[in-house]
Parts: C-alpha cells; structure tokens; sequence
DNA sequence: TTTTTATGTCATAAAACCTAACATGGTGTT
DNA sequence: AACACCATGTTAGGTTTTATGACATAAAAA
C-alpha cells in the first residue's frame, strides 16, 4: 500500500473535463453548486475541483431533469437516499450487536422493530457507477 | 454501453493535478515530454491533458529515476518494453494459427522457435496498476 | 576540466476559470 | 393577459493556472 491513494472522494478535475464528461455546461453545474446539489472542492486560487462521486451526482441530476424532475426535487431525492445509507449503515451495526444478544434480547428488538416498520422509503436511485468511465 | 466512456487513454487530468499524483514537478513533467517520454494530448488551448496510462509512466519513469537510470535508459526500457507487447501479441497470433495448422507443420515451427530462443529480453518492468489510485 | 544532463527559477503571454449582473424562454399563478 | 419564478444563456472584468523560452546550476560523464 503505497502513500499515494486516490478515493472517490478525491478531487481531481477541472470544471472543463467535468464539462465533457457530463455533457452540462459551466453554467449549469455552477448552479446546482449554488443550489447545493454538490459541493465540489475548490484549489487554494478557488477553482473548483470535482470527484469522481461529484461526477456521479452530476451525472444523476441529468437524468432526473431529463425526466422532468426540479432541482427541488432531486434535493429531496438526495437527502431520501442519504437517509437510506444511514439506514443500512444503522442496520448493519444493529446485526453486529445483534450477536453479542441473548436470544431473549432478541425477540424484543425483532418485536419493536416490526412494529415500525416502513419508516423509511425504500427506494432506491440508480447507484452512480464510473466503471463506464473505466475501461481498460 | 453509453456512449460517454472513458478509456486509460483519455485525456482527464491538467499539469496541476499530476504534479499532486506523480509528486514530480512541472518542469520535469515537461521535460521528460520534450525527450518523449510521455506525450500528453493537448486541448484547444494548447494546454497539456494527461491520461491515467500517463500517469502510470510518469510513475515508472519517477521510480527508474530513484533507482538512478537515466532518461536515455528509461527509454531504451520504454521501447523494450512495447517490444515485448508486441511479441506478446505474436505469440497469442502464433497460438491461433497453431490450431489450423497440421501436427507435422506443428514439429517444424516449435523447432525453428527453440533454435531462436533468447532473442527478446522478458525481464518486464513493474505494470502500471491505477487500482492502488481507485478504491471506494 | 569541459560538456552534458536534469532540474530550478524567472519573465511574459495566453487559456481557463471565477463572480456578478443582466437577459430570456418556459411554466405556473393570479 | 400580466406577473413571477425557474433554469439557463451571455457578457464583462478580474484572478489563477499553464505555456514557452531563457538563463542558472549542481552532479555526472567524458
């Protein structure tokens, strides 16, 4: 494992690659910065500096417009599936400390987790996926 | 399939950000381009643009050069080791006419290539691998 | 010692990007 | 119809980043 790792997270590009890469204007992504669809990270001389999940999100906005939906719209849609990750990221320590439970602990949280089911929306977007972008 | 692929081949990546990954500075970027060590595409505006197999060389190129071989070395390695690409693909070629080819015609051709054995060096340079640049 | 190699540094010019402001075609409301 | 708002286009003026070319220099090679 070398120092030099690179994350989705990482930011690596320009606003004119983003440009091409996603087939929307300078004006456009500025916006929905502005709008805070995205938070891409900025150079120390304030330029910005996009991800490949920034891409991602991008590339996600583009659709929903396509298919009609408004900025207010893809906002909720985006905190909707935040709330979901949260919720699967809950559910997976919940199964940890699930086994560190009797079983009579169990039934109980089995029980009160029944009772509220449906809290949250189910459903899922399309997950941004760059594996189109990398081909070897 | 879409049509917004992104191969190891295309140009993503302005001076800036290699000089992050690479850890080589802009002069050096450049004057390894100018002995041809690399060849950056260029934009409109005659602005470099890097790809990830530029990466992986100038990455190769920085370790050479830490183990003390010299520009003129590295390139000597470089076009060996396209050499040895391309007799990789001879031989996967070799392999398919093989099988069209009779069992006696067979013993002759493994006999010429065992009296010219040894012509290519098969010492092979480290592969450029992004992966250590990609994880999620 | 002189030359070559690899890199640093500086000056100048241009490309790419920034923000801010105003313009405009739809869409929805009154 | 008139108005307002949304998403985007366009333009202007300023800053950052990159390009090239020239000169400087330490280390290695000749």
């Amino acid at each position: 494992m070398s120092g030099s790792e690179i994350r989705r997270t990482m930011p690596l590009f320009p606003i004119g690659i983003v440009m091409q890469l996603t087939d929307l204007t300078a004006r456009q992504i500025r916006y929905y910065e502005e709008h805070q669809l995205i938070s891409p990270a900025r150079t120390e001389g304030n330029r910005r500096m996009f991800s490949l999940n920034d891409i991602d999100l991008l590339l996600e906005i583009k659709d929903l417009i396509d298919q009609g939906v408004n900025l207010a719209g893809i906002k909720q849609l985006f905190s909707a599936k935040e709330k979901q990750v949260v919720t699967e990221e809950m559910q997976k320590e919940a199964k940890k400390v699930r086994r560190e439970l009797s079983d009579d602990e169990l039934r109980k949280i089995l029980r009160s987790e029944l009772t509220q089911a449906g809290r949250f929306n189910r459903s899922s977007l399309r997950q941004g996926d760059m594996s189109r972008f990398f081909k070897s």
